[in-house]
DNA sequence: TTTTTATGACGTATATTTGCGTCATAAAAA
DNA sequence: TTTTTATGACGCAAATATACGTCATAAAAA
């Protein structure tokens, strides 16, 4: 790639994709259910949980950290981290909106 | 990577994984849309509507074919595509499962 | 039959993602 | 105060993704 062409879609196009990218991962979908699930917990909880290293699971919660859907809050030596309930509720509408726009009434040839 | 880890997950999640890779790029969101509306039509139709080369829109209609969503039927000199309704149906279906199980009344410290 | 058209296949370059080890640091515990 | 613990930062290697040009091919059109 020369240069990122993912700037000349349309902006719903572009910030629905970056959010699928965040759950493009089972790590990551399974960080997310986990922090669902256990409402808060340690970085240590999430490693325990995950058959990666734990520096990989880092780098993990530091991309969905990076586009919003969860948040670490240190205190002392551990971080806290949770789901950010906002941007996971902008991440369903965007997501559900865009796939409602697709049509499955099929055309000739796949009815 | 030295391994890929993928399949030491969930085989939903693994699944689930894979169809939002398939939505991770605006490129192919664009391709899935306007397939939707179009119903029908051939590959030269959809790289004009795309800000890309011919080959790349290629590659992602390859990519978009290989995980089911949409089906490419030859017919002489040009290829007829359209969605998958069925696979469209699974994608949204899988997607939302998931979505839903997020639960976004968030921790005490996000209330 | 020759030429044009529509595609897919192939190769290439760069960028990004994935995965991990190691080191640094700061708070807690001993 | 020293040691342990929990993390983040940094760097590296391999795998993938992204983007495109060029070539081959087969059907249509001229």
């Amino acid at each position: 790639m020369v240069l990122a062409k993912t700037e000349l879609f349309d902006n719903e196009l572009q910030s629905c994709a970056e959010l699928c990218k965040a759950l493009a991962h089972p790590a990551r979908l399974a960080i997310l259910k986990f922090l669902s699930d256990a409402k808060m917990c340690i970085t240590g909880d999430i490693t325990e949980e995950l058959p990666l290293s734990r520096t990989t699971v880092n780098q993990h919660l530091k991309e969905l950290k990076d586009v919003g859907l969860i948040v670490g809050v240190t205190e002392g030596v551990k971080t806290n981290y949770c789901l950010n309930p906002k941007r996971v509720e902008e991440l369903k509408n965007a997501i559900r909106v865009y796939l409602d726009m697709l049509d499955t009434t099929g055309c000739n040839c796949c009815k």
